[in-house]
RNA sequence: GGGCAGGUACCCGAGUGGCCAAAGGGGGCAGACUGUAAAUCUGCUGGCACUUGCCUUCGUUGGUUCGAAUCCAACCCUGCCCA
């Protein structure tokens, strides 16, 4: 399968946007010039978490990434840090995480395709899981590898070193997976390792340890963190402020209509395919006081639209309208049906909405609760069965009674 | 192996025998205000009952006591120093 390559000059003014960094920057040309000269595509790198296979916005900054390359004709390579997974690692700073089986590993691995094939080409990306390699290690050779690097430079990373002056916990097995994954690229012959800044630290190790096995370095290139929906933290899964991409269409209308104001264009940029020129003139338009509530709108749909579609979006779009700007109800809420008469305070917990009856008479005392528009002022109201009713919760909670 | 300091609710952190479901902050939730948001103000933030009540929670397990997060013992875990 041969096919030209677009200009080297076409292909980096493609791949450095929305980028942070490219290390070192005249490696990546040259070697995208080899890979043009040779009609060779560049092997390009990007490692996941076996353990966390619900994907969010954060996650894909980098896949639109790696899609571009895919799009100028290069190889990806996913891989799944499974092997570390397997281990598990029981003194894990905050979250201790879990051990794996093969058949959870291989269960989060269709997870995985099943999500990033909304953003990347199958066909042009071959998924390896680290265990292939690293399970055949014998220790001789794990010797030899940590060998290679020393805890001074261990101590280098941001977060080790803070830790280890705060005198916070480090156990060795965090101190090998960055050797563990630099050594992944070494077994990958990586050209490229994509990832978010703040694994700038661990994408060098594989440089170096390229190197000392004899190999060319790979190039680093780093993504921004996205910030998550609460517009200062990292969009994490654990903190909360997330947009998964499995998310409901009018979930992540909603999620994205929440981000505050300062992250629209970074949303923007790093979302969607909207080209330099627009973004430009949004930015313009909005200093010059556009209502930054359509822009967001437009993001919105501008996402929705790719990963459901153009008439959901817009479908979206109406329902957000009428629920927050005229205080509607949207078109499909949970359904909770009544066999016989029974209190507010029951069908809400019962239906799940509420965690527990005591949270329910919170939420009444704080005037949160209506029922059919109209505030609830005490939790044991009963309702019958065969008559329609909607309940709300704060903002964005409903329940539809029958 | 020895010495010292620690382990408190989602997180940080006060509390050293009853007034402790446990100060304070962060986060979260709700209300007001808005543009849906941010900022601000107010309230709530273990469960069950709901007019002062009961139950579970302060690393784990036992013990002392009318009564323990607080005292004792053993154990587990973490950090620092020494070897």
């Amino acid at each position: 399968m041969s096919m030209a390559f677009p200009s080297v000059e076409e292909q980096l003014s493609l791949l450095t946007r929305g980028v942070v960094d490219i290390v070192p920057f005249e490696d990546l040309k040259k070697k995208l010039e080899r890979s043009c000269q040779e009609n060779v595509p560049l092997r390009v790198k990007f490692g996941a978490d076996p353990s966390a296979p619900d994907l969010h916005l954060g996650h894909t900054v980098v896949l639109r990434k790696l899609r571009q390359f895919q799009k100028l004709g290069h190889h990806v390579i996913f891989l799944i840090g499974d092997f570390t997974g397997m281990i598990g690692d029981p003194t894990g700073k905050s979250t201790t995480r879990k051990r794996l089986s093969r058949e959870e590993v291989l269960a989060n691995a269709e997870t995985y395709k099943t999500q990033i094939f909304k953003i990347l080409d199958p066909d042009r990306t071959e998924i390896v899981f680290n265990s292939s390699w690293c399970s055949e290690m014998r220790f001789a050779e794990v010797l030899d590898l940590t060998a290679r690097y020393t805890v001074a430079r261990l101590l280098e990373r941001e977060d080790f070193g803070k830790r280890y002056r705060e005198g916070k916990p480090i156990s060795l097995i965090e101190f090998m997976y960055p050797l563990i994954q630099g050594y992944d690229s070494v077994a990958l012959r990586a050209d490229v390792e994509l990832g978010g800044t703040d694994q700038t630290f661990n994408l060098m190790v594989g440089r170096e340890l390229q190197k000392e096995y004899g190999q060319e370095s790979q190039v680093i290139l780093t993504m921004p963190i996205l910030e998550g929906t609460d517009g200062t933290q990292k969009m994490s899964k654990s903190l909360g402020n997330y947009i998964g991409i499995n998310e409901p269409p009018s979930q992540i209308f909603g999620k994205i209509m929440s981000i505050p104001d300062t992250l629209i264009l970074k949303y923007f940029e790093l979302l969607t395919d909207v080209s330099p020129e627009t973004l430009k003139r949004y930015e313009q338009e909005m200093k010059q006081g556009a209502n930054p509530r359509d822009y967001k709108i437009l993001l919105a749909k501008e996402i929705v639209g790719f990963y459901y579609s153009k008439s959901e979006a817009e479908a979206c779009h109406e329902e957000f309208e009428r629920i927050f700007r005229q205080g509607g109800t949207p078109d499909e809420m949970p359904i909770f049906s009544l066999s016989s008469p029974m209190a507010l305070i029951d069908i809400l917990v019962q239906s799940g909405t509420l965690p527990s009856r005591s949270e329910v008479r919170r939420m009444v005392q704080q005037q949160a609760v209506s029922l059919d528009g109209e505030r609830v002022s005490s939790e044991t109201v009963v309702l019958h069965p065969g008559q329609e009713r909607v309940i709300k919760v704060g903002k964005r909670k409903f329940l539809r009674v029958q």
